[in-house]
DNA sequence: TTGTAGGCGTTATCAA
DNA sequence: TTGATAACGCCTACAA
């Protein structure tokens, strides 16, 4: 059916066009009976308004836009779940990009969202490590009066709003559990070594050993790359009794090591226990469960998106924001 | 900084309003010296363009939406990245909405998309079970002009394009091969009995134990619902001897059967085997390794956004497109 | 209660 | 190569 427009239902109805914008629009300045004799005529023409005039001309936009790095990993899927559903309460859409984990796709994600189509965007950098380059297009945005809400993956040089969760502290406190668990030789595997969140997660690791009088051990400290084989080391390790539990950044990493360790013919947790960072999809599935930080994904979503609106609705002080957000617990079998 | 427009840029420049919009637009009618010149002056004025004048003019809308049950669900997500990849090439924009499995919600976004803000709609239904008023909904799109592509959870009775896999045959062919295995004792368990999704894997379940000449048996096809207690069900069915493999249809039921067996003192696959529907996101990391039915959901986003955009620009046929693509099995080491 | 008229910012046609 | 003008569809002072 062809689109119809005010001018037509004007027509159509012989009402000019402000009348019939009103009266679609409910404008009670507008008699009842004129009202809906020309919601009738609208509908009957299958009337839609126009998006962009509409828009145009009320000089308001309703959608945000969202950069994550990769939308499988379930931990960002809980962020952008949290997002939605801040964001459909005010009626704003939400626009999402991945940058695939890649600066170069991140960049020309950003440049494109300089053509106005979002009022504010939500990023969780492809690589926490300062870009000037990143920078520059960011800028740029902001620039333009579009608010950028920095999550998890923030840069500490460039200027926004940032909320993150305290990894120094959540990683302490893991190390804490273990202890009190009666752990003390702690291993920890970090395919995240050369990032900034590894980096405060290691630190966490040091110090809390420290708080515990337990000594440092190099050797059980292990960065790695994800392509590497780890489980040779770790095979390594626990036969030579080195160890009697593993804390593991990512969910993979954490549920093949869980694994191995079963197969290897050892009692979790009572042999070795196992620890996982990031809250994987499958932890509480898994026998025995995994004990894990929750990050809050979804509440971090939430507040991220509830920061960003309010940046936008001129809510906030003229300083940014920089906010951890606390992480906690979720004590399982595996420990 | 003050937002600007063409209008400022003529006034700065001297040029009228046509020959700095042309300029912008790197419209060659212009010389090269005029358009360096404006454009000099739009930057230095932080000219950004209206998006919506633009897009008023020309008339284009360059978003999609998709609905989708649960972003948490790793399938979904990964249908979701691979609609992603293929509008990227397309400068299409993805808004993206999550119904949260109620139709309740699923109806209110759907009736919110008829605002013009997207020139199609993928959508995997939060109940694949016919629901009129939905049905009312989406053909009010329809009637707009904005096509609808259905995926994985179509509706039979909903006439639009529609792509999803072949769940008879996957079915038929996973246990084609724990029949190949030597497996004859095989359980199928059923969380989602009452989808059309369910009844058509019973179907290939049941059709496929025949075509192996190995009787069914009621005992051995379990429907249940998520809040139900199966852990006390396998048991009492693997205690007996009553089994040698198990087909589940979710990550969640397939880790925790996959586990509790273990725990249990089998082994994996010889007591008994183990196989996943969906492919789960952890399924390569467990030990043994599951094996599963791969959905291809990356592929079938792609294939999904394609068919949407050639629809948007009436590259297609008069026929709706009802296709369905093939799944394939992942064997890996519980089968 | 209804209508007139102008403008939101951009682009496209046509004329200069 | 540049400029004048109208139009995209909607909304809203203001007038009637």
């Amino acid at each position: 059916m062809k689109k119809s427009t005010i001018k037509d239902i004007s027509k159509a109805s012989g009402f000019s066009n402000s009348t019939v914008s009103k009266a679609l629009n409910n404008n009670k300045e507008i008699s009842k009976r004129t009202r809906d004799k020309i919601k009738n005529i609208a509908n009957s023409l299958n009337y839609k308004p126009n998006f962009f005039a509409s828009r145009l001309r009320k000089n308001v936009v309703n959608n945000i836009g969202i950069i994550v790095p990769d939308i499988l990993n379930y931990y960002f899927a809980k962020v952008i779940k949290g997002v939605q559903l801040e964001l459909y309460k005010s009626g704003y859409n939400l626009t999402c990009f991945f940058s695939d984990e890649s600066p170069a796709i991140e960049k020309k994600i950003i440049k494109k969202l300089r053509d106005g189509s979002i009022a504010g965007l939500l990023i969780s950098l492809a690589k926490d490590i300062h870009d000037e380059n990143t920078a520059k297009n960011l800028k740029d945005l902001q620039s333009y009066d579009i608010p950028i809400v920095m999550f998890d993956r923030i840069s500490n040089e460039f200027d926004c709003d940032k909320v993150y969760m305290d990894n120094f502290k959540a990683t302490f406190d893991s190390i804490n559990h273990l202890c009190k668990r009666g752990k003390n030789k702690i291993a920890f595997l970090s395919p995240i070594h050369d990032t900034l969140i590894g980096k405060e997660r290691y630190n966490g690791y040091v110090e809390a050993l420290k708080s515990n009088k337990i000594n440092y051990k190099s050797e059980l400290y292990i960065p790695y790359n994800k392509e590497d084989d780890i489980e040779s080391e770790i095979i390594k390790l626990t036969s030579d009794n080195k160890i009697d539990a593993i804390i593991c950044m990512e969910p993979e990493n954490t549920v093949s090591t869980h694994s191995l360790i079963l197969n290897l013919g050892y009692k979790i947790p009572n042999d070795i226990a196992v620890l996982g960072f990031t809250d994987g999809p499958m932890y509480k599935f898994i026998k025995p469960s995994i004990t894990s930080v929750n990050q809050h994904g979804e509440y971090l979503g939430k507040y991220s998106a509830k920061i960003l609106l309010d940046r936008i609705n001129n809510k906030l002080g003229e300083n940014f924001i920089d906010e951890k957000v606390p992480t906690s617990l979720i004590i399982r079998d595996s420990t």
